[in-house]
DNA sequence: ATTTGTAGTTACCTCGCAGTAACCAGAATA
DNA sequence: TATTCTGGTTACTGCGAGGTAACTACAAAT
């Protein structure tokens, strides 16, 4: 998933791209944002991802710094994700590929079903 | 390559998501930059792309608006490509990136060996 | 006559990403 | 007693992304 070859690069940018040059990481963490949130409401949030590669995303996440996760040792078990510094660092970057995508986007016609939205 | 249901989202977030959240399209973008760049040049500077996955990539890029393609009908045959307006307009993210990068990633040390830098 | 150079395209094959389903602990609830 | 609730993990499996190699056109150079 993480492209080790990118990671080892002596680019900055090529080891950004390694980290976060993905289709799931920059919509784990758009949707997290500034809150606390849980496992599973990630993974109802996230309706196309399935648990194991939400796992291993955040598993991922976690080792790169971007996010933190805190376990409550508490049965059933309670888990809560929220993004470290350089994780919330990231957001306004997130922000401008939303205004860069409004702003450029050929204008397409979805259809009225199967709508999905990350946005908050 | 190009995940449809993400493009096939209403959020513009997600589908901004689908057109460059992979690895390679951003740094194709990064080492075209400004320039006017050929299509041999891009695939020797990028030495980990095939040749396939290139031509795809810059399909799509082109597709979605990001890039220009201009084809001289000579022999050998020339192809330049340059960023559009929406491709220049994505540079500032990508450099927005690569000082999110410096500033907080965590230290690694790189071999000396295999040292691939896409960065101008 | 043969080689070279460019920008692909095509066929073929393999590896691994990712989906699915089953399973886990152990307290609380019914 | 059995079910539920949570946050995973594991095994199995299939599809498709992506790599490789061969091939194209045609002009110019050797």
């Amino acid at each position: 998933m993480r492209d080790e070859r990118f990671c080892a690069s002596n680019c900055p940018f090529t080891r950004a791209i390694g980290t976060i040059g993905n289709k799931w990481k920059p919509i784990i963490i758009n949707v997290i944002g500034t809150r606390t949130v849980r496992f599973g409401q990630l993974d109802s949030i996230i309706p196309l991802i399935s648990r194991k590669v939400l796992t291993e995303q955040l598993k991922e996440l976690e080792e790169d710094g971007l996010l933190e996760r805190l376990a409550y040792k508490e049965l059933p078990p309670r888990v809560e994700y929220k993004l470290s510094e350089k994780g919330l660092a990231f957001l306004p970057i997130l922000e401008s590929i939303k205004e860069w995508n409004c702003k450029y986007e050929v204008a397409l016609t979805p259809k009225e079903t199967d709508r999905i939205t990350y946005a908050q």
